[in-house]
DNA sequence: CGACAACTAGACAGGTCTGTCTAGTTGCCC
DNA sequence: GGGCAACTAGACAGACCTGTCTAGTTGTCG
């Protein structure tokens, strides 16, 4: 019988227990706050482990970011593909935004807050960041080029924006509707983007 | 002559010192990155007066916190007093958020900065910060109130999730030209909520 | 002058942090 | 059995943190 020490049952790999604590206790409680020695504890593995595994705790950072940003475009990809509109699919990262928001364990955009984190200089956690920012903006910079705009990038900016800050309304007004609100206003630029394209004169502006 | 061993020339009250130097490092650096004996370093000053003075840390961020609020409520007042019309006053946070992401020594947001460094519980970031949160709501909803819209709560929360929105991207795209967009949009959901109000069907919406 | 308030310099306690290292255990493969 | 890789438990070093405390200095007011 194996020592029953563990402070939950735990399978797999000492990397993956390793993955599984630090993305629990990272986002919930913000990376600086936790040390290594909880994160051990919590994973019912030895310290030495987790240093011969990620060699440091800014890698374990790195990958809790990393296995974040694969989670992040997997859901947003699958809820892509399941509308064949393109309007439909660019509000589709609304949709996954309003699932996560309505989590109980919410705590604000994982990348935003270890960003947040040190607002100073290049960091791990700003790095992957970007990564997974880029990536966004791209996919929605994709789906606006199908669509007849004038411009992808100005229409995939506009979304982008949105995205972010439902993400902090949610965050920090405890607002669960702002994902919903943001997919109005985003669906109402597609429009507005969309007619302008069409030579439709931009609205008259009533005063 | 008094002893010159200060890094920088300063002057005023050991209190107007040490918030100065608060501001700065807290700001630049982060809250938890910076320690104690740095700021009385850059603030010229005793760990015993910051201890008299403010009694710990924690009054210490609070105080900066809510010197940075006065200061932001001061200028989007300021800028909303400039303009007559209320549609320009409800846009007005934009132009105070273009000029503040301008400087160079933008880092983002105070409060989103300080309340993402824990993201667990009530802390005294998140205190100061939903502090300022519901002044800048409060003020927009007012404005709104002064136009014919149908729910002017509405559209200030639309209107303050660009304003948040515009903070992220610039910050962390360093899209300086955020606030802008921010505003462009803003204008376009102001036009939108009178338009419904006076009796004109939302727009139709075209596929 | 004498008292007092506000300040400075810095040692110190007690805690936490990351990362290293020793020593021992377990399980698997040849 | 023998060897090896992966693991565990935990002491330890060295740094940094907040907050307290002692002791001395400066400036002002009566």
């Amino acid at each position: 019988m194996p020592p029953t020490k563990q402070v939950a049952k735990l399978e797999g790999s000492a990397r993956d227990r390793l993955l599984a604590a630090a993305d629990d206790l990272f986002y919930s409680h913000g990376i600086q706050a936790v040390g290594i020695d909880r994160v051990i504890e919590r994973a019912g593995v030895a310290k030495a482990s987790l240093y011969n595994t990620f060699g440091s705790k800014d890698e374990l950072v790195r990958a809790y970011l990393e296995q974040r940003g694969e989670r992040r475009k997997e859901r947003i990809e699958k809820r892509i593909a399941e509308y064949e509109d393109v309007r439909d699919k660019m509000l589709a990262v609304f949709e996954v935004q309003a699932d996560a928001v309505a989590a109980p364990s919410f705590r604000g955009c994982a990348f935003l807050n270890a960003s947040a984190e040190d607002p100073a200089g290049e960091t791990t956690a700003r790095e992957v960041s970007a990564g997974i920012r880029r990536w966004l903006h791209g996919r929605l910079q994709e789906l606006a080029g199908d669509l007849d705009v004038a411009s992808p990038d100005d229409l995939a900016k506009q979304i982008a924006m949105l995205y972010d800050g439902a993400s902090v309304a949610a965050t920090f007004d405890n607002d669960r509707k702002a994902p919903e609100r943001a997919k109005g206003i985003a669906s109402l630029l597609i429009d507005t983007a969309l007619e302008t394209a069409r030579g439709g004169a931009p609205r008259p502006r009533k005063r």
